[in-house]
DNA sequence: ATATATCAGAGTAAAATACTAGGAAAAGAG
DNA sequence: CTCTTTTCCTAGTATTTTACTCTGATATAT
């Protein structure tokens, strides 16, 4: 029942891009930097989140990356799922087979934990995560 | 995010010696059958949950395994905690150390979720489960 | 040109997963 | 007392996943 690093890092990056936003590319450099990750690590999983469309790239010097919407649009199911595939607790609840499967009563105990696993990630956005992150460190730095 | 084989079959297993229960011991083999699940494997599984009081054993013919306890003392969370180790979503939630990564944004969202799948694996007891097939199939076979 | 980045793909050590195999030991049945 | 049944215990193992690392090509601002 874990969360990979490869999702717990994607979910730092994306947190990063969105409070460090400044206009300008992020590079992984600096991500890698300030939250103490592996560059190339960091880079691997970023590279997914650019092919899916999360994050958009700029190539060469003043390259980098930043967030192709608005932090509100995303949320941390969005995020994890797009590097961790399905987060379903069992396989079954994925594909359509095992049809008689599906009327046991584990089934049930499954589905229902796979309701409040997503019921929770789904419901926390970016944004959310960014505000509460000023709250705690505070605005002074903004000037 | 999954459930593995081991914590899976750990519950169907404690679910059929409740179900199956006629105040003798139930065999490995018989559980393998119904199941169609390996009988070497669920032995491996089944011994740790006689190691953690689970079940009781009898050896020899006429042996086999019995819950220690009524099917209402034990929830889906329990047994699977028993076997998988501790269900949180990542390890920090685990251990004590990470002290400053602990009021972190992201850990907050790992909190959550942790709650979240505690909630529903603590609220589901064994004799739910057991009440619930039972409405399934009907008593009919019962005479 | 050159320094700085991303992009792309391969490689890899370690751990976890999902089993399988073999034999010792206990206990009831004949 | 022996045979069969069943648990108990330990070791082995193939496959997959995880968590990275390494190398080099490509793009771009200065």
């Amino acid at each position: 029942m874990k969360v990979s690093t490869k999702g717990q890092y994607a979910l730092i990056m994306m947190l990063d891009l969105a409070i460090n936003y400044n206009g300008e590319y992020i590079t992984i450099k600096s991500i890698a930097k300030r939250q103490v990750l592996s560059e190339k690590y960091l880079e691997q999983i970023m590279s997914t989140l650019v092919k899916t469309k999360f994050v958009r790239s700029g190539r060469g010097s003043k390259g980098g990356y930043k967030l192709a919407k608005e932090p509100s649009c995303y949320t941390v199911g969005n995020i994890l799922r797009t590097i961790e595939g399905s987060l379903s607790p069992v396989a079954a609840l994925d594909d359509d087979i095992n049809v008689q499967m599906k009327d046991s009563v584990t089934f049930e105990v499954w589905e229902r934990l796979n309701d409040a696993i997503n019921n929770v990630v789904d419901s926390i956005t970016l944004e959310e995560l960014v505000d509460k992150h000023m709250q705690k460190v505070g605005y002074e730095y903004i000037i």
